[in-house]
DNA sequence: TATTGTTATACTCTATAACTATA
DNA sequence: TATAGTTATAGAGTATAACAATA
């Protein structure tokens, strides 16, 4: 019979290979053509949380602030990211989507979507239920 | 009463944001100096699956084989890739982690094993069921 | 003086095209 | 001729340091 600590060493390496390669997956579904990685997690990151300062984008991504405003500079040039300025803070500057860019987010999250949907789909009731309490766990988990 | 789409919808989302979170926690856990995120996911994978060719490698990670060239340069001049020449066919090189490489990747999987542990413990018995489900799932959803 | 963002500069990652060696 | 890998060159991402504007 295993330890205690066998088990849960071992359902932890099985969750985490999962949420990887699950991910992987997903972001190959999700690719547009002519936008980065970096680019798309941008706009992605906006299109879920809704307007951000650059400093925010920056920790979040984590990546230097030089670095998120490259990337910015990028997304703006092709549309699909605005800035305005905080007006009750003048060295803010917000970041937030297009109509252009808020449609491209709206496509990836839709192909995301339909292959997990998809994938989903023939599963039993008890599966779905797992699946549904496992990212209520995830979740709960990461909350601060 | 929603539909049955509208639910198989929120279920996907759901499960996508929460693989896509802990990813990039998990991520953040196993961060080590001197390690681009691309040296070392090679290093992971290596760690992972084996020795691999070069056109092996540049397929999985998606990207040119004149960029996994480089990345497996850097891995090499670290000490933690070593390149041999397959026997049976003169045009293909082997790529394999060193004894430094191993134990790197071993260190990076101990630390994302170690978070993932500590917040999987404190859970029932019952929700870890439910993880474990889900996690061979999506294994399943996967395969080819 | 501290904070937010930007610009300057240098190094790494990436891709396409061209080249070498082997099948 | 086709395939596996490498080298050459150019464009994008990244960081640190220095600068500008606002609090």
């Amino acid at each position: 019979m295993p330890k205690e600590s066998d088990e849960l060493t071992r359902l932890a390496a099985d969750v985490r290979v999962a949420a990887f390669r699950l991910t992987r997956r997903l972001r190959i579904e999700s690719d547009i053509d002519d936008l980065t990685d970096t680019q798309m997690t941008v706009v992605m990151r906006l299109g879920h949380a809704g307007p951000a300062t650059l400093g925010q984008l920056a920790e979040f991504e984590r990546v230097s602030a030089p670095s998120m405003n490259r990337t910015v500079n990028a997304l703006a040039a092709k549309g699909l990211v605005r800035r305005t300025s905080d007006p009750s803070d003048g060295r803010r500057v917000i970041m937030e989507l297009t109509d252009a860019g808020s449609a491209l987010a709206s496509t990836a999250r839709a192909r995301r979507s339909a292959w997990l949907t998809a994938a989903i789909e023939p599963l039993t009731p008890d599966d779905r239920a797992a699946l549904a309490r496992a990212a209520a766990l995830i979740e709960r988990m990461l909350a601060p």
